[in-house]
DNA sequence: GTCTATACTAGGATAGAC
DNA sequence: GTCTATCCTAGTATAGAC
């Protein structure tokens, strides 16, 4: 009776994978770790991903789906005005952190914990690279005198946002950046 | 033959942990690396550091000690003038930053790379919001209208900054954090 | 007495064999 | 799903040069 492979099988390892990453990191979380909270074989795991680099950007992956999710359903509700559009990315990224579980920004936390050289990198440079294409898409529709200098400023307050309420916590400075993204916007139209 | 103490021992032994956990970060470099790199014998490592984690507390001590000198020297010309003050100190990080061989900033990439109850997150806290004060300090004697929100937004920039040229290089939005800064003060005073 | 250098323990890591 | 091979970690102890 061959057992036929239960499907969904990537998935739960990665959905283990990504709750331990999240949690502590990806570079202190072990195979071993996931494993056991998974429930299945590490040869599971091995047939799945071939290595434990594979599994950190599939990780990223999801997380940046997870993202272009949430600033989708963001945007939605403004879309057309693309003043507001401006304002509802940086708020969802600002939703994230005031959130207490919320540790770390995968991609900022990972860039900084793995070398350059890690797989994972790529795709920390493509989602920082892509929310500041996407502010500039909608900062050229909303007539910035500079788009490009008005998408770095917002990446800037963005990015600083996220270590900061990392280090100090979100009631800190990190708590200023959603009024400041907005006056940025706002000085960028005169 | 008694042979006499060597001087100098804890600062050689501090020398090596400094420039690897700064090429390659605090947490994936192992004593033994160290010890080779030093030339040292393992023993005289533990002498001086009882532990690793004391050893990369002291590593961020003395970043932290090179920072405010740093700063320091970068304030002095302008003493007196609180406005220059601030744009110096945003200056003296951005410094930093520019240099191709800075990877990361210790304190940030410590912040991300360690766990919540390391004992040198403290550390890393303390130099975050040390280096908030400062900016508040300079911002109060500017007479600003708000100084802590004003810090909180220059504070902000500097994260920002460090993590995105980490992440994109320091050619990318990070070379817009110094303008950045310069408006928000001026913008702080009317 | 002070140092370098090595051996060692105990544990956890990735990876893969069965 | 378990079990093994190999490596690397922190930390300790020891041997021997000076």
């Amino acid at each position: 009776m061959a057992r036929p492979p239960a499907p969904g099988t990537r998935d739960r390892i990665l959905d283990s994978a990504t709750r331990l990453f999240l949690a502590r990191g990806a570079s202190t979380v072990g195979t071993q770790q996931i494993v056991d909270d998974c429930g299945c074989g590490k040869n599971l795991l091995y047939r799945e991903f071939p290595s434990k680099d594979d599994l950190v950007v599939a990780f990223l992956e999801r997380c940046q789906a997870e993202w272009d999710e949430l600033v989708d359903a963001a945007v939605a509700p403004v879309a057309g005005d693309p003043v507001a559009e401006l304002a509802a990315i940086v708020r969802a990224a600002a939703d994230r952190v005031a959130d207490p579980a919320y540790r770390i920004c995968p991609f900022r936390g990972t860039g900084a914990q793995l070398p350059r050289d890690h797989p994972a990198q790529a795709v920390v440079v493509r989602h920082v690279a892509g929310t500041r294409d996407r502010l500039l898409d909608a900062a050229t529709r909303a007539g910035a005198r500079d788009p490009a200098a008005l998408a770095d400023r917002l990446i800037l307050v963005v990015d600083g946002m996220y270590i900061d309420a990392a280090i100090l916590g979100p009631g800190g400075p990190a708590a200023a950046a959603v009024d400041l993204a907005g006056e940025l916007v706002r000085a960028a139209m005169n």
